[in-house]
DNA sequence: CAACTGTATTAACCGTCTTAGTACAGTTAG
DNA sequence: CTAACTGTACTAAGACGGTTAATACAGTTG
């Protein structure tokens, strides 16, 4: 469910983070759906709890869950628009869509791309 | 040109390499284009020319610029698909695509995107 | 020769990431 | 009420990477 590479350069909070994100953002985890407790996250991943609780903190912060003392953390429906995130976003939407079309790739295999999440998207 | 934020988690070297990848992608350093010195660069942004061999040296190794003792630096043109870096890219576009798409970026727009960088791309 | 180019190396400093350990308050099932 | 869970906070220590500083050397060029 969620994976960590202790290879990887960047910081284990983020790719928990990133992890968590792509599991609402995909929908595995709906709203108001029990995240797993920090303690527990930590042991499975084999690292230490308040590396798991910068990762909550900050998504809550980013608006993703939401934590509760003594009852736990949840996934959270997107409420307002995050502009700032859609903003960041889109800039690295853009970069990688600039360097893929140099790169070789067409436009249209990513305009497909696109229609095939749109699909997917619908039929859930 | 080139510019860098100090206030940036990312590495300076790092922010160095995208800057001059953007360059290349977007024609702004056509191939063969002379880069600036290590230590010029260096001078101008007001680092360590060790940051900036570090960004040439991986830039190189990417295959984007080609570095020559005594001679310089430049821009290369693209031979080789470079499969990794496609690869590494095309999960970054669909990372993006899926949360602009989750956070209510309709999929007509980022295909809109696209299809403007497809109209520039053309009339260059 | 002089002034440039890339490249390599070492040492030192500093910030961030991570861990370990402890503590406290709220919640909940028995 | 008690026990076991939950989130949260804090300090201390170690490890690692990024950055700087200072040289040094070899190739290129006017």
């Amino acid at each position: 469910m969620i994976s960590i590479n202790f290879r990887d350069s960047r910081p284990i909070y983020e790719q928990v983070k990133d992890s968590l994100r792509r599991l609402i953002v995909s929908g595995a985890l709906p709203a108001d759906e029990k995240l797993p407790s920090v303690r527990e996250l930590a042991a499975q991943l084999v690292i230490n709890p308040n590396t798991i609780q910068r990762a909550y903190r900050e998504l809550e912060h980013e608006g993703y869950i939401v934590s509760v003392p003594g009852k736990g953390s949840f996934a959270m429906a997107q409420s307002g628009a995050n502009t700032e995130r859609i903003r960041a976003l889109l800039a690295q939407f853009d970069d990688a869509a600039d360097e893929l079309m140099y790169l070789g790739v067409p436009a249209g295999e990513l305009r497909a791309r696109i229609a095939e999440k749109e699909a997917k998207g619908n039929e859930a």
